[in-house]
DNA sequence: ATGACAAAGCTTCTTTGA
């Protein structure tokens, strides 16, 4: 399976450069976070055309989260038991069901500045996703969760430890929350990047950031060990976030089990070593 | 070159993002 992970920041205004990647990169699932498309507008006509069926879920101007499936989208499932809301809940998780890998996208809260009810609102959502995700693995399936986590696992996953001093996405309780995801039996598929040490998924818009590589990895694949490992490369798709009009995310694409009808490795980025 | 924010809508500004 060829699975891949993409916040496309509105697919609508990423759809012509969401078909082309799909054409050339052809994976078999895409999880995708922030379309901010409203109901009934997800262009399900286009990529269909493109042999995939859709499941998105979404609640209008912002977020919104969706899985591509071209290997089958059984058992949708929109949000999570007990989810937090602000105060509602928003179009942040939906799962399915794709070759027999339970398939789960999401888009984590921001959290603004640790100061802040975004901040609170951000730990209780990831603590109550925690619980959803027990669950699912009382199943026994193998499961991937993918998506925009708004966190920076380590110093090393941006671009300068000393100014995230003080902000969102680097406090202990934020690291300590995944870390309580990971405990409950998922593993960090750490992706290869295309350029530099840091396999960075983010790169702010403003100030070129992008072109001086001061990125962040904040977009992550937690997958239970009988996924893991049979992951055979995972990558950064930096290319994705050149050239006019780019999210302002890059997609991670994993490639795990078998080969399939995929097109090759971008040059350079050799199968996992293990 | 990869180039200096972008997207949405209650659109000529405000909110959000991280």
């Amino acid at each position: 399976m060829r699975l891949a992970t993409w916040n496309v920041n509105s697919v609508k205004a990423r759809l012509p450069r969401l078909l082309a990647w799909l054409a050339d990169t052809r994976p078999d699932v895409v999880c995708l976070q922030e379309t901010k498309c409203p109901d009934g507008a997800f262009p399900v006509d286009e990529v269909g055309e493109l042999g995939y069926s859709v499941a998105s879920h979404s609640d209008g101007r912002w977020n919104g989260v969706a899985i591509l499936s071209r290997v089958g989208l059984d058992d949708v499932a929109v949000g999570f038991a007990d989810e937090p809301g602000f105060p509602e809940p928003e179009a942040r998780a939906i799962s399915a069901t794709c070759a027999g890998v339970r398939v789960w996208s999401i888009y984590v809260p921001n959290g603004r500045i640790p100061d802040s009810p975004h901040y609170e609102y951000k730990l209780a959502w990831l603590a109550v996703l925690r619980d959803a995700l027990a669950a699912e693995l009382r199943t026994g399936r193998p499961l991937v969760v993918c998506g925009d986590y708004n966190v920076a696992p380590t110093d090393a996953d941006v671009w300068d430890p000393a100014l995230f001093v003080g902000s969102t996405h680097v406090t202990p309780a934020e690291r300590q929350a995944l870390a309580d995801l990971r405990a409950l039996g998922l593993a960090d598929v750490v992706p290869t990047p295309m350029k530099g040490p840091h396999p960075f998924t983010y790169w702010d818009y403003r100030a070129g950031m992008f072109h001086q590589n001061k990125g962040m990895r904040i977009d992550l694949v937690y997958a239970t060990a009988s996924f893991a490992g049979d992951v055979r490369s995972a990558y950064v798709d930096r290319e994705a976030r050149k050239g006019k009009g780019p999210s302002d995310h890059a997609p991670i694409v994993v490639d795990a089990g078998a080969d399939g009808d995929h097109p090759p490795l971008p040059e350079g980025l050799d199968p996992v070593r293990r």
